[in-house]
DNA sequence: AATCCGGGGCA
DNA sequence: TGCCCAGGATT
């Protein structure tokens, strides 16, 4: 993409008063405080807005401060973050808390290439951060703004000529509330299937205007099927702890699994995690063979329970939140 | 560059 | 049921 000065110029000032018309009244929006930002942009990272939305103001009331995160325990962390998913996104949060803490005085770092040594922040989180934070001009490519620049250049481009791109077309003045424009584009104009493009701010200097996409090979999902069991009394319930070992969910909480005997199931829901649709069934009974600890039902909202233990807990109404 | 890590909502 | 969706770490 070869654009003029005067084009380049255009193209920013287009964005950003499209963007400031359009622009979804995000809670992270409000300010340019880095620990809100910081604590949104690892939310969202391959986690939905509307999943986040849910979440933020609570993680915030319980976490208030960097200080008050780095002292929490990690399983309040993993708690909280129950349902989210990526579990390690809230191990590398409460690590980078505890860095900046001890190392930094619980001052955060304003660069992006300092930002980027953290843990759980790479190259997109870093940039967006230095960008909305501290206003330092560096280009925040996520998928959606890889998706909007590769339309906006059309064919034959490589990761430099995104970078290059990027870089050409960055409002400096103002990069934050451009980096955001443009993943605001690229979420609710420029989509990945349907882009609308009539009402796209910057189709006039978009060489594609959604054609010739390459969509991915998607995997094929499995299908399985597993049956977890409620064994309850008076005001207890029969909990696993995961292998801390293990590489899926490590010491995270669950409900004992059990062999499935027909006839004897209370409710079944579904549940997908990355390339899997599980059908769950849950069973009651009154005694279990194997291991497991009783686990007091009022204290189920400390727990770092796994989504699906949360999920079928609510549903069997054992739990309220969330 | 490929692979692993999770989850929910909607048509 | 199929499809879609604001990445980072490891190897």
């Amino acid at each position: 993409m070869q654009l003029t000065q005067p084009e380049v110029n255009d193209f920013r000032r287009t964005l950003l008063a499209w963007y400031g018309e359009n622009q979804r009244p995000l809670p992270w929006r409000r300010d340019r405080d880095p620990y809100r930002i910081w604590v949104s942009e690892i939310m969202l990272q391959q986690t939905r807005v509307a999943a986040v939305l849910y979440r933020y103001e609570r993680f915030l009331e319980r976490f208030p401060s960097l200080e008050r995160l780095a002292s929490a325990r990690v399983n309040s962390l993993l708690a909280e973050w129950s349902g989210l998913g990526y579990y390690r996104r809230a191990r590398h949060l409460h690590g980078a808390a505890r860095i900046l803490v001890r190392e930094r005085q619980g001052v955060f770092p304003q660069t992006a290439s300092e930002l980027a040594r953290l843990p759980g922040i790479g190259a997109y989180t870093a940039a967006a951060i230095a960008s909305m934070a501290f206003a330092e001009p560096v280009p925040a490519i996520d998928g959606n703004v890889e998706r909007v620049l590769r339309r906006i250049i059309g064919k034959r481009q490589r990761r430099r000529d995104l970078r290059d791109a990027a870089e050409q077309i960055l409002d400096r003045s103002r990069p934050g509330d451009f980096n955001q424009a443009l993943m605001e584009l690229g979420a609710t104009v420029c989509l990945p299937s349907r882009p609308r493009c009539p009402a796209c701010p910057i189709r006039g200097f978009c060489s594609t205007r959604g054609c010739g996409e390459l969509r991915q090979l998607k995997p094929r999902r499995r299908k399985r099927n597993i049956t977890y069991a409620i064994v309850q009394r008076q005001h207890e319930i029969i909990l696993v702890k995961r292998d801390p070992g293990s590489r899926l969910l490590p010491g995270m909480w669950e409900l004992p699994e059990v062999d499935n005997e027909k006839g004897k199931t209370w409710f079944s829901l579904r549940h997908s995690i990355t390339t899997t649709d599980f059908t769950v069934y849950v069973v009651r009974l009154a005694g279990l063979p194997g291991g497991g600890r009783w686990i007091k039902m009022s204290s189920l909202d400390m727990l770092p329970l796994t989504g699906l233990a949360r999920k079928i807990l609510r549903v069997a109404g054992i739990i309220q939140s969330l």
